[in-house]
DNA sequence: GCTTCATGTAACTTAATTAGTTACGATTTA
DNA sequence: TAAATCGTAACTAATTAAGTTACATGAAGC
């Protein structure tokens, strides 16, 4: 698992848990499908459990669940689970009494609240169906063309 | 300068060189801004260099000086400049072959050019004017308080 | 010309962040 | 009770970006 790659692998995950719904994937299973290791796993999608996107058990048989039907979890949802900051810049104040400083901070601070709300709606229309019909769209044409050859 | 603040330190600097569009501003005296050091300041703006966006000249009364109108740099341009990503998630392949992970990856990388593209409009808008503007507002309503008082 | 002031840039050091790893306790099932 | 699994703390390693040092280059003033 490469470093800013958090949402795309945890999507990763969560599509390969929509294709095996009734089927508790264990953390080492899930670590395979990304390349990397159960405890980063587990570490990665501990937010998705806390807000109810994944549901964990343990001991026999344990694993991950989705918590809901792929066509209720959007990428909004995912990402804030995630903690992930949708714009990289910061708007910290660094020299306290500067009012140059200050204007740039409050236009920067406009355009960041401006910009994570339109990119979190954008982000709400997405789903985790999307994303498996999208899988199996691949899929299916992987399959057409096989049986072409 | 913190990690994260590339943009707004630049937009901090820009405005100090705004506000005094004759006299070339030295490294040196932009990195006290900024509370940095002169080749942290170089290496930063460098590009808006490369860009147009400001001018540099050297030796005796050299220093940095705007390219253009404060009114014709827009944000977008500067970002652009710094080489900053407006989304910070990779969309990079880690498992070549995966139907799952070219899915994931097809439907975040449209989120992400749209996205982009929105965030450039946005910020295309604003301009360094309008940052002074700001600045200038605050230090007048700083005027009259005192005097009132 | 020589000195001074400034940028340009390479090379190195330091700090911060994040992934990866090890270890082990807690919980569940068989 | 044994085996499987998550939860989590603690540590290590890798990566990135800022900070620093050093020096070459170029421009201005004397």
């Amino acid at each position: 698992m490469k470093r800013n790659s958090r949402l795309s692998s945890t999507l990763h995950i969560l599509v390969h848990m929509a294709e095996k719904p009734e089927q508790a994937l264990t953390s080492e299973q899930l670590a395979t499908f990304i390349h990397t290791n159960p405890v980063v796993v587990r570490r990665t999608i501990a937010g998705l459990r806390d807000a109810g996107i994944v549901t964990s058990s343990r001991g026999h048989g344990g694993g991950w669940l989705l918590g809901s039907a792929p066509e209720s979890i959007s990428l909004a949802e995912i990402s804030a689970a995630l903690g992930e900051t949708l714009l990289p810049f910061s708007t910290e104040p660094e020299s306290p009494g500067c009012l140059v400083e200050q204007a740039v901070i409050a236009v920067l601070d406009d355009f960041r609240v401006a910009a994570e709300k339109l990119l979190a709606e954008k982000l709400s229309r997405i789903t985790l169906a999307d994303l498996t019909a999208d899988f199996r769209r691949r899929y299916d044409l992987i399959g057409v063309s096989s049986h072409a050859l």
